[in-house]
DNA sequence: CCATATTGTAAAACAAACTTTACATTCTAA
DNA sequence: TTAGAATGTAAAGTTTGTTTTACAATATGG
């Protein structure tokens, strides 16, 4: 699974530190979701694209291997 | 987190075995999720969303207390 | 009513998410 | 150019998701 996570971060200008304080993960959960390193829970997803406004679909997007 | 994952399923006449074969889980997972025992992944949330052809906020929702 | 499909659970085992701590690297602003 | 902020990553430990197996309870169609 792909994410926007990073760019959407990027357009509000808000470090990984802030991103997870905003939503209450640690800032290492962001930074290992932005590489791929993990899948969140569907709970976090919904926070994340929340804080963004936009979609869950417009910021995580399944791939052929998931 | 609280999900119309039964009331989706019921209105295309699938059973939880159905489910859980389109998308590739147990059928225990999909009872599991529908009986709030647990959260999904994002990629379940997706692919689940995906078969009902719904937004993932539709059918997922956040409550006060995540 | 009877057979069969569906649902609800539960336990054990394993996989994956998430936290905390810690440190090295890269960016950025003064 | 240097200090501080932000990022990348890693290891150990805890919690939670998911599978498999198994069985009981409930619904449903003939």
């Amino acid at each position: 699974m792909k994410n926007r996570l990073k760019v959407e971060r990027a357009e509000q200008s808000l470090s990984q530190a802030d991103l997870a304080d905003r939503i209450g993960v640690s800032r290492q959960t962001i930074n290992s979701i932005e590489a791929g390193r993990y899948v969140p829970s569907t709970i976090l997803a919904l926070k994340l694209a929340q804080v963004f406004g936009k979609p869950v679909e417009y910021i995580f997007m399944l791939e052929e291997t998931d």
